[in-house]
DNA sequence: ACATGAAATGTAAACGTTTACATTTCTTGT
DNA sequence: ACAAGAAATGTAAACGTTTACATTTCATGT
């Protein structure tokens, strides 16, 4: 027995051209013709077959994505912000995330030539060089989260860390602190990077000193927030306010800081980057920069399909700023900002 | 020009059907001739269209996931583990997440019928009638995460709720407590129901009275677990210790139990079920029941794939049991067991 | 040198759509 | 009743693979 879109043009005895019309809404069809084969089609449960569609029209109504990792609420927020935008207007999304570089690649490479994807999604904090050659080829729609290419043709979203950062020590610095020091995250990440660059623009603003020693080097995790804070504390002159890159060193931080008997804000005061969900459970509630990540992935997927859509590239190196902003709890020494706290 | 397996043929010399035979070694080719078009392909930056191999194959490689939401770690390590196990088989995944139950059933249909994937893992603690029937007609292998729908030919995975609800109640009994209140999940969670029986069961096999006014509705959410704690609090005979259905809740209790000025563990006991990261920094330390989610991510993509490569389908309805374990914390009464926390 | 079978290659038909172009069938004004 | 144009439908060629089957080429034993 013949299938699809044949078997209905057979049982309505028509062409499956009329067929095909009828189901797309391309071109006219008589009404009556019309009804049938829509009743048809309905009771067979008729689908069309997606892989024969695509080939034919040479686009799949599907976006991919590749995140370099699937832990923490971070990269669950951006497919949120993707999966709406994409439910909204009926496209699916072919997610990814592979541990090595090597399937990193390999994953770029098929989307970006082998016909599943109409466009690309890569939240890349640091681009290998392979990689770079890869986006230059520039065979589809392609989004970039959290860096900073340098590639014409090419969509970048990025958080506005530097303003973020420098808000954020700003405030630090207002509360009349001096001695302030950061843990920075990892070099190759350009968040990291922009974040530090932020922070020594406030400082330097402000003419405060950065002493070599109140630069210590992070990992992005609990551990490296722990063992930087620990670090912060037993120099010879304490800072008396700390800036983590990210959230997740923060709580590493505030552990070190229980450990050591030390009180935040009247020891020492911190202030973080990202806004995690915990953080507003932290007593005393953490002072952080707002990373709008479910906005981060609406926007690439707005962009995406933007390209894909209506064939639009950017002439140039395109990037897009979210801008961040500063939440205040009590961690940084604001009072009457622990109230939502209860851990 | 000519395109893809054709072009490699041109420039080769030969047929499509040797090149083709090179790509997927499938049938004998001579030596040489395969070299020569492998080492055009690689020139070429060749990747042969998944569609139209699809189209032919009649395999995408590819499984559908369907997630009721994308929030929370819950769903992140499902689709880690889900991911892992793909990465690994080489497959890709297309995640969706709808929120209407509309289009919840539109995207099953698609997925069932399109062509799109070669199976699909469905995550859904409830189950609409609609769906049901969708399931029954098993067009593609299906795996079930968190539900016993009761139809043959599906395999459906789940935690041990019951054994992991009713070893948390024993705990808490083996502390002493009489008075052991539960906060509940939905009705309609599959989860939530058996978590209660769980519950329901320890106290019967202890000769424990549970009181009407100890079940108390909770929505798996932490509002809930607020509202549910302060009701039970204000009974005119408190509860000793309390089991809520989720660890989102049990956030809710703690916040209700600070607000109200009671101590945890010594004026009421609490444990929760999940493990969610939260609950290891919690002060005291959350006791729980750790239910393996990148396990069960795991588990259903290689289900999945037992049944798309192997051809395999269980004859009758098959659930798979995920075995749960006690995490000990201080919040049940245990002592020396909060080392870890430090918020 | 030749028959025989295996190895290597080629041909062409799927797979299920979309779509440019051709053809037929309706309207409508005269 | 007929021409002209619009509306409806049909035909057939893509889209880029895989694969059953047919054909050619090669090695081997005689």
């Amino acid at each position: 027995m013949s299938k699809g879109i044949v078997k209905i043009a057979e049982i309505c005895g028509v062409s499956i051209a009329t067929v095909s019309r009828v189901l797309n809404n391309s071109g006219p069809v008589k009404e009556s013709t019309r009804a049938r084969i829509l009743q048809i089609a309905q009771e067979l449960n008729y689908k069309p077959n997606s892989n024969a569609r695509s080939l034919s029209r040479r686009r799949t109504d599907t976006i991919g994505v590749i995140l370099p990792e699937l832990v923490d609420e971070f990269f669950m927020g951006v497919i949120q912000g993707i999966n709406e935008v994409a439910n909204r207007h009926q496209r699916y999304i072919m997610l990814s995330s592979s541990h090595s570089q090597r399937d990193e690649l390999e994953t770029m490479l098929e989307f970006m030539n082998g016909g599943r994807v109409d466009g690309v999604i890569l939240m890349a904090p640091a681009l290998h060089h392979t990689m770079k050659t890869i986006l230059k080829s520039n065979t589809r729609p392609l989004v970039l989260l959290n860096c900073r290419p340098g590639i014409a043709g090419i969509v970048s979203i990025n958080f506005d860390n530097f303003q973020g950062a420098k808000v954020a020590t700003e405030h630090l610095i207002q509360h009349g602190y001096q001695k302030i020091a950061m843990i920075t995250g990892p070099e190759i990440n350009n968040d990291a990077r922009e974040r530090f660059r932020g922070f020594q623009s406030a400082l330097k603003e402000n003419n405060i000193n950065l002493p070599k020693s109140f630069i210590v080097p992070g990992e992005f995790n609990i551990e490296s927030g722990y063992y930087g804070f620990m670090r912060l504390m037993s120099l010879p002159e304490k800072p008396r306010a700390i800036f983590a890159a990210n959230d997740m060193m923060v709580l590493g931080a505030y552990e070190a800081a229980k450990s050591l008997k030390l009180r935040i804000p009247d020891d020492v005061a911190i202030a973080g980057f990202d806004d995690i969900f915990l953080g507003r459970l932290l007593n005393p509630r953490l002072t952080t920069v707002h990373a709008p990540i479910v906005e981060m992935g609406r926007a690439a997927m707005q962009q995406i399909l933007k390209m894909v859509d209506e064939k639009w590239r950017p002439e140039e190196e395109y990037t897009i700023h979210l801008s961040t902003g500063l939440v205040i709890g009590g961690s940084c020494g604001c009072i009457n900002n622990n109230g939502n706290n209860f851990v």
